[in-house]
RNA sequence: GGCCUCAUCGUCUAACGGUUAGGACACCGGGUUUUCAUCCCGGCAAUCGGAGUUCGAUUCUCCGUGAGGUCACCA
């Protein structure tokens, strides 16, 4: 039984680095029918940001992760939540203190600090057991309490970087219990992880340096270490650093909020990293589930590219059926819909549909169907063909337009044979005649086809537009 | 500074030790009766450097170089 989990700690909003680690532990679960379990990591309680876990819920939520024991669910293994669990840490920390393994430090902030500095100064890494005093206090709990380590080399296999190692240097005396009663991460994510029957922890490449510190206390506590996988970082937009929220990397739920489809955002997540050694892009959630595997897990840090994600949210956009497309595109229209019914919206949206990459660009390609539009005499002085034309010709050919469309029912074939006939009546190209109309009905520098905007738009306003813009001529 | 990890087009990536080093995004060009987009076709573009092993290295080994991480009473 495979069980996985994803420990966030409440300190502010999850970026694609964050949910892609999750998505990672919730999809090894998931295919093999395992558990995946979301516990709560608050035992900083001066970092911590109220309503950050339900934000953090939610994000995941959004992106189709779902987890089997949780703080909201509940589980065996419950409370999922660390500030609740803080009995078991202190008990586990006595196990310790009893069996000779763990000691109260002795020293003030300021004097580890000192020596810090010291090794600093000398260029050389901080051991605090070298500092390891020889008559520790009683513990009381007031004092940090810290791993008595025993410092040896270490090699291991991770499921995503192969075997590594690391010298003895690596070990140290690591703080197990902080002073004000909480444990610290580095030792309550492992009883945790352990008391819930983890067995794969997957987790980024900055924990990978403390690994060897983890298996040395995995020993001291006489339990057996789950199987270690360890992601490569997502890099910044433009940089070679590893994601982080002070090189802008954005709350996963502002691209909800954008419009970015959670299919886009879950196929695109999921492959910055990983692929299945085929040529396939795109993947559904099942596939996914059914493909994923950990030893196909990039080794090296992925930048993640935007465009990319816009590309494959614009692919899933065109891939909805209008009819999900309009449920998805409810909180993204213009202010000035209200007064249009549902048939009219649709067909609005099955007209931009392939040109959309994000939802929220729904008000700018929509606008002139709802509204009408000022005129925007620029659209024609600027335009490389109609800037060459006369008034007096663009006048006539949109009054020769206007009489044929009068006679039109507005029916998309109708108009298709009107404006070809006008290409004729006129003499002129449709890179001609047919800007002047577009630019006409909807003041817009693009738009979608033709006749299937006059189609929409319908004859009164049409007819209206060609009016107006022949009076502004 | 010690330790650890990583290294293929601009970006995401593929390639039992044998391929004209493939695909996708982006970009550029062409086509689909206007524009934008879609779709189709084409183009540009990469194995960090040096040794070694081998008949043959993107692939294995070593040494460089570069990048990143870590060395918290943060996670």
């Amino acid at each position: 039984m495979i069980r996985t989990r994803f420990a966030p700690s409440p300190t502010g909003f999850l970026h694609v680095g964050g949910v892609r680690t999750a998505l990672f532990a919730w999809l090894l679960a998931r295919q093999n029918d395992g558990q995946f379990i979301l516990r709560i990591e608050d035992t900083d309680k001066v970092r911590e940001v109220v309503g950050a876990e339900a934000h953090i819920q939610a994000s995941l939520k959004w992106v189709g992760i779902e987890w089997n024991e949780g703080t909201d669910i509940g589980g065996p293994h419950a409370p999922y939540r660390q500030s609740e669990r803080l009995d078991l840490y202190h008990a586990w920390a006595q196990k310790l203190v009893d069996s000779g393994r763990a000691y109260a430090d002795p020293y003030t902030p300021e004097q580890v600090e000192g020596f810090r500095e010291e090794a600093k100064r000398a260029k050389r890494p901080f051991l605090y057991r070298d500092h390891r005093p020889d008559n520790p206090p009683t513990w009381d709990g007031s004092q940090p309490l810290r791993l008595k380590s025993e410092p040896k080399a270490y090699q291991w296999h991770d499921a995503v970087m192969g075997d590594l190692s690391t010298g003895p240097e690596a070990i140290d005396d690591f703080v197990l219990m902080k002073s004000d009663g909480y444990p610290t991460y580095n030792f309550c994510h492992i009883v945790d992880d352990a008391v819930m029957e983890i067995t794969h922890v997957i987790r980024s490449q900055e924990f990978i340096s403390s690994v060897p510190k983890y298996l040395n206390l995995y020993e001291a506590l006489g339990v057996a270490p789950p199987t270690m996988a360890t992601l490569p970082y997502v890099m910044a937009i433009d940089g070679k650093k590893k994601l982080g929220k002070r090189d802008g990397a954005r709350d996963i739920l502002d691209y909800a909020r954008e419009g970015f489809l959670p299919e886009a955002m879950l196929n695109f997540l999921a492959t910055l990293g990983w692929n299945d050694g085929t040529e396939q892009e795109i993947f559904t959630k099942n596939e996914l589930i059914e493909k994923f595997s950990l030893d196909r897990v990039q080794r090296s840090g992925a930048r993640f590219d935007e465009q990319r994600l816009q590309w494959m949210n614009g692919y899933w956009i065109r891939r909805l059926d209008l009819d999900d497309l309009y449920q998805r595109a409810t909180d993204f229209w213009p202010p000035t819909v209200a007064e249009y019914d549902e048939d009219y919206k649709k067909k609005v949206l099955g007209l931009i549909q392939e040109r959309l990459k994000f939802l929220a660009e729904v008000p700018a390609l929509t606008e002139f169907f709802f509204s009408t539009p000022a005129i925007d005499p620029e659209l024609i002085t600027t335009h490389k063909q109609l800037k060459k034309c006369s008034t007096e010709d663009l006048r006539q050919w949109l009054q020769t337009t206007s009489t044929s469309l009068e006679g039109s029912d507005f029916s998309n074939d109708d108009l298709t044979t009107r404006l070809n006939d006008l290409l004729e009546t006129t003499g002129q190209k449709p890179a001609v005649l047919f800007s002047l109309i577009r630019i006409a009905i909807t003041q817009a520098p693009s738009s979608p086809g033709l006749a299937d905007t006059l189609a929409v738009l319908g004859k009164e306003r049409s007819l209206e537009r060609i009016r107006t813009q022949l009076a502004a001529l």
